[in-house]
DNA sequence: AAATTTTACTAAAACGCTTTTGTTCAGTTT
DNA sequence: AAACTGAACAAAAGCGTTTTAGTAAAATTT
């Protein structure tokens, strides 16, 4: 029995009372502005001999000098903080996003702030006003649907309207639903069910389009019938669950289900099991997104992967290049993102090798 | 086709430089002082007529005044701000956790920073240090060890250290062993074997200790060989597929599985159904957290669930209660919180119904 | 009527930094 | 010798608050 009691010797670092630009300008027997600007490495500095700014290095070093934050950006008027909004930090879209934002951000210096909205309109209102009067120096919106043009950058992730002075960074939703679709076409799939996304999804309306633009290229248009919409906004399988059932009640047979996500895709699988259709024996099941899981799932799952991270870090950097170039760019546009389909074992050929369970 | 182009009307809210409160104060002829003491409702103004007051009110309302963040927190030394540390934002545990975290912080008019440390022992030491830079108010350590003492108050949360000046928010570990293996139990089980979370899991050590013991009261102590480790730190459940199949490796017969967490235990139910063994027939599992998707397994998962939300919740209740007594309270201590067994679809009597399709 | 208290405010000092504008002195040019 | 140049700093004005210590006038008490 391993009994490894661990007395952690509690490192006790009593932080003593921070030193400030004064008293250390004071034991340099220098004034405040001179340390300053040596510290900043300002150009103003220059003429300063390099034996001054040794000394002023050694003692910041000694004393650990670091300056006030709150000093500093009340006069340079910058946070070196960025807000973020997101619909609810425990869903793994937003927090796939928020991974790939930190990434970036910490990596330059900044702190994120974050905020989620539970999809409240008030709050959607009142949380970047709350961010601007903490001064962030730029905001993040990711999965929300924005309107707003602030006095700083705005960066969206997800985000389809056209606004001043917001950069979107989307997927290229053409290309998603052409792969996906492609995929169950030629796999011979024909009619094929469909699960939109909540009204307040972000992406629900865009990637709707160019779902029914693809289908109707490839000849397969969609069938109203075979279309559901997830309903509410609970971040558990149970909507896609819903969703099925109801598809499934209208007794339209049906050979493919693309879903919204790989969540409501979950949700998906079990109610087909439910009602005896094996999958992908006899219907074929697609996801979005490629969240951990899937890969994880039984049978694993068929997905359009998007890459999340890579489109939080893009939404960072691009907003930091935003607020370094000062110039009040009036900079809108869009950066695309390219998704790729994951084939594993929820899709197969609808006249495959197993056979139907059972004619429902 | 739909095509529904959303202009979106772009709401212009040219957002105006902030009005002062000396320039509102000179608005009003009055002195700043004056204007400060009326909106902050302190009692020096008691004496000021209402009639005054009001005046100030409307004038403050009338053009927005909003007190600069900085200069408050620079002059009162209070940033309304607390710092969360965390293994990985876009792990579900954390962000579960924080979820609840945000949750009670925002109502109370305070915002937080995260920072993922992803294990890494620089960026433990780094990140507290860096907030305390940015002056927070407070910490919240999440699974994450922790040996400082600092000089504004930490809460953990599943941190089992005794450190001067934190409080440690737990589950439950003694019961949450105890009705996980009596359940085992009962059904009968009584060759069980173990995935033991990784080294730097915080939770690690005092839930094996846990279940040492109780396997021990129940009669059917664990047995090394059936034991293995979690190696790695994906967050996907790749390391759980991989400790499993260690375990397999052995050929000791096992008819039930207890899992550090949900995610192994999905990784360990591949790995069992790739070995040829059903789930629950040959071999019932039990996970940990009850993470979102953990109903929506098939077969959906047993699992003892940790109110994480509760947890990031009580988290922020007590280490604002803290902040807000002055004191410098050396409140170390803890708050210990229940588990809860949710049975489910994967464990079943190792004699079910159900027969074992192959002797390994 | 003088002394005291109360009312209704204000002045001014922080908080800790940045940045522009000086100033002094030594050395260099004309 | 007078004028100029550059080096090496320093003074001081903020940035926008909060808070303590006053103060002038009005009201009240003695």
């Amino acid at each position: 029995m391993t009994e490894k009691k661990s007395k952690s010797p509690s490192k006790v670092r009593m932080s003593r009372r921070p030193v400030s630009l004064k008293e250390l300008a004071k034991h340099l027997g220098l004034a405040p502005a001179t340390v300053s600007l040596v510290i900043n490495r300002s150009r103003v500095a220059d003429t300063i001999p390099q034996e001054t700014k040794n000394r002023v290095f050694a003692a910041a070093q000694k004393f650990k000098y670091r300056p006030n934050f709150f000093a500093r950006s009340l006069r340079a008027q910058r946070s070196f903080t960025i807000g973020v909004i997101v619909p609810e930090v425990s869903d793994g879209y937003s927090a796939s996003v928020m991974s790939g934002i930190e990434d970036y951000l910490l990596q330059e210096g900044y702190f994120y702030f974050v905020a989620s909205h539970r999809h409240r309109p008030d709050l959607i209102d009142e949380y970047p006003r709350l961010f601007l009067e903490r001064s962030v120096d730029g905001l993040i919106a990711v999965d929300t649907p924005w309107t707003l043009s602030l006095s700083v950058p705005v960066v969206t992730v997800s985000g389809h309207n056209q606004v001043e002075g917001v950069t979107n960074v989307v997927l290229d939703h053409e290309q998603a639903a052409e792969i996906a679709l492609t995929h169950l076409f030629q796999l011979g799939h024909r009619q094929i069910a469909y699960i939109k996304g909540q009204e307040f999804s972000s992406d629900t309306e865009i990637r709707w389009a160019n779902i029914e633009s693809v289908a109707l290229k490839l000849g397969v248009p969609v069938i109203p019938a075979l279309t559901a919409q997830l309903q509410g906004d609970s971040p558990s399988p149970q909507p896609g669950y819903l969703a099925t059932r109801k598809l499934l009640a209208t007794h339209k047979r049906f050979t493919a289900l693309f879903a919204f996500n790989d969540i409501s895709a979950m949700g998906a699988i079990r109610a087909l099991r439910e009602a005896g259709l094996m999958v992908p024996g006899d219907v074929s099941v697609v996801g979005f997104d490629d969240i951990q899981s899937a890969a994880y799932q039984s049978p694993a799952l068929t997905t359009v992967r998007q890459p999340l991270r890579k489109m939080g870090r893009i939404a960072a950097e691009t907003l930091l290049r935003r607020i370094r170039r000062s110039t009040p760019d009036s900079h809108g546009g869009e950066t695309m993102v390219v998704p790729e389909l994951i084939i594993r074992d929820t899709t197969a050929s609808p006249n495959g090798a197993r056979s139907s369970k059972k004619d429902s």
